[in-house]
DNA sequence: GGACAGTACATGCGTGTGCATTCAATGCAA
DNA sequence: TTGCATTGAATGCACACGCATGTACTGTCC
């Protein structure tokens, strides 16, 4: 790639920075409403968002694990974890898929799709917090320690 | 706060995904990049560049940990381990702060300087690939594992 | 001065993550 | 069919993170 010359890089590094900060307030202030409410982190809620997508489109068809890895943001050992917390607290079952047996294939739980329901709102909400005005919210631009 | 209505609702989650998207791919590639060149991680590149600032702005006045703090988006818990990193590996040194004997002042070793100045192209032309064109880079659009 | 709330930083602990590796299943070629 | 590279997912491991707490220092109020 090319150099840049001082002024596209300040640019860049200013597009940079606003980006953290976006990001640091809203994964911050979600991972906190969503644990202390739903039991979430940011990252099981997109799982779980996914698989209520998957579902509703395809007719209900359940979406194999290699589908979902592309969508999120995660390593693949990290999404098997995932994946295995949510099947633990029974939000979602894996099962063999059959067309290939080395895949897995997950399905929603009634218990996963009505923590979803009731998870969404506050996730919605705080996109819009974090997300909408522009304004970050204080309490979550430095984490909390 | 009030309620979305399902088209602000699907604005605010689109962006959100791309902010995602884009954190990722550029937080992944910067830390893969600048770790394996220069053995530094995404934040502790950004700590050095902010002392970096400090002392060019300042007329070399070493910045207290405190005022770092809200630049950088991590627990104080989290920035306090940064900083010890980057003291073992020679790139700053700590010291007590005379006026209030409770903080921490540091100061950026030449050795801390160079390895910003050597750090920084990289650093740039991560962003550029990752923020500029608004095309993802594919081999970290999903953390490889 | 002495007690006490508040601040600055460090540390114990549990947990989520990525990398490397492993294991099973698949597809292809000889 | 056998042999082998490839793919999908799970797991050992090291590490960085956040939370809760601890320790040292400051400032205030009595």
């Amino acid at each position: 790639m090319a150099e840049l010359d001082s002024q596209a890089e300040a640019g860049l590094v200013a597009q940079w920075r606003e980006l953290l900060a976006r990001h640091a307030a809203a994964a911050c202030m979600l991972d906190r409403e969503l644990g202390d409410r739903f039991g979430l982190g940011m990252s099981e809620f997109e799982v779980l968002e996914r698989l209520v997508e998957g579902c509703d489109a395809g007719g209900g068809h359940a979406l194999r694990v290699s589908e979902l890895a592309p969508t999120v943001h995660l390593s693949q050992s990290a999404l098997s974890r995932l994946i295995a917390r949510l099947e633990k607290a029974g939000l979602v079952t894996r099962a063999m898929c059959e067309a290939d047996r080395r895949g897995i294939v997950l399905t929603l739980t009634e218990a996963g799709r009505d923590r979803y329901e009731q998870a969404r709102p506050l996730h919605r909400e705080v996109l819009g917090l974090t997300l909408g005005g522009g304004g970050l919210d204080k309490s979550c631009e430095a984490p909390p320690d």
